[in-house]
DNA sequence: TCATTTATGATAGTATTACTATTATATTTG
DNA sequence: CAAATATAATAGTAATACTATCATAAATGA
């Protein structure tokens, strides 16, 4: 594990933005406000004409960051992904067994976020939020094989890759751990978008969060696996 | 089952629209040209102007027919569910076994749509490509609340009820067969697009269609039940 | 420290989008 | 065949998604 911790830095693909918006206040301005912009008016009526208001700054400024705001919404999507693997790395260090391992990882990736606040800049809260909601639409494009091929996915992939690997600890034969994993991270957003907003496709339960219990019962009984007990 | 039969017809909401489309020829060409556009060019850069263009009408005309295209997609997306309501209580009538029934739902709601041909004007393996692409763009909007109580998702959430009530046939104390029944389906469909754009979130299998084998396998596990031998 | 690079701000401009309004002309119907 | 209705043609508006230009401010390095 120890690698993970020396080579892990929180780095989003550099071909996503013009300029890195971590290296100057006015790109992080961008960052932060987008973040508090979209959750508010919701992606589409995100323009960069009313961030630049927002920041009292300039519409062409931000134009110098980032080419426009599916850029710039693939940037707060691939930093979300890099988080997630981070806090997974960090999360899982130090627990042997693979069932502990995966049942950790479910909780972490399919859990309500709080504002954590490691990070100056990114309301962690409000960007999951942004993830669940409008992260669909970085990739459900026309552009979806150019921006692969740029590697704009990496994170994402790989994220599902590290956990798909420790399912294949569990029971190597399981035939579709990729499947399995990107099915459970996509399936709770929504389950977490629906029990908001239409939750009768879904199923409440008292005194649990249904979207975990949901999540973690379904893979370990997908791969045939016995749920650590507590 | 008879029931479904003589009540069961490919109704939409009518408040998806300003002049029902089926009621006229230039109604059904915009639903069946809009199609083809979007399955084209991407829900994005589909504009009623381009559509005008390209059924040698008036953008004007089509904004009689649907207020805006986010409209004219809530309409394609009813259908579609309304569609896969009606293949659905015509392919499970007459099989008695409920465990027969959820395999067949299964493999109706994640297979590989195909050109069908019962609707004139409607094509259904290009609408099944539009409702994975684009969806969940029809609903993560900021009027999902609003769309919600006009009625407009009633058809999706329907369908979802009708399948989870098998499963409730099957095991009566499973607690989550909406969670299950909605993450199978947006999961499959997310599953395609992987398929064809990400490939390294999915596992290929060789001579099976992996998506519907993940999706039944993964149900019956879920809910404890055994899988019909066919 | 001062010249120069670099970043930001202010303003303006363009093509396209997402409509609405108006009027004219077909087409349907009673 | 008159009247109602549907469609076409055209024009117009406010907003979007940018690009370009130039001025000014801030940072940097010789």
């Amino acid at each position: 594990m120890q690698d993970l911790f020396t080579s892990f830095s929180l780095q989003v693909n550099n071909r996503v933005y013009i300029k890195n918006p971590e290296s100057s206040a006015l790109g992080r301005k961008i960052v932060e406000s987008s973040i508090n912009l979209i959750d508010d008016v919701g992606f589409e009526a995100f323009t960069f004409r009313k961030l630049g208001l927002e920041i009292h700054s300039n519409e062409a400024s931000i134009y110098r960051y980032f080419e426009g705001k599916y850029k710039l919404l693939l940037y707060l999507t691939s930093w979300y992904w890099s988080w997630m693997e981070y806090r997974i790395a960090f999360g899982l260090a130090n627990i042997p067994a693979p069932e502990e391992r995966l049942d950790k990882a479910i909780k972490l990736l399919t859990e309500n976020i709080e504002l954590d606040g490691s990070f100056e800049h990114i309301n962690e809260y409000k960007l999951n939020k942004i993830v669940i909601a409008e992260s669909s639409k970085s990739y459900m494009t026309k552009e979806v094989d150019q921006n692969n091929k740029e590697g704009f996915f990496a994170g994402y992939k790989q994220l599902v890759g590290r956990v798909s690997d420790i399912i294949l600890e569990i029971n190597p034969i399981y035939k579709y751990p990729h499947m399995l994993i990107s099915t459970i991270i996509e399936g709770a957003h929504h389950q977490r978008f629906f029990a908001q907003h239409l939750p009768r496709l879904t199923d409440a339960v008292n005194g649990e969060d249904a979207i975990i219990e949901f999540s973690k019962e379904a893979t370990f009984k997908a791969i045939g696996a016995k749920r650590p007990t507590k």
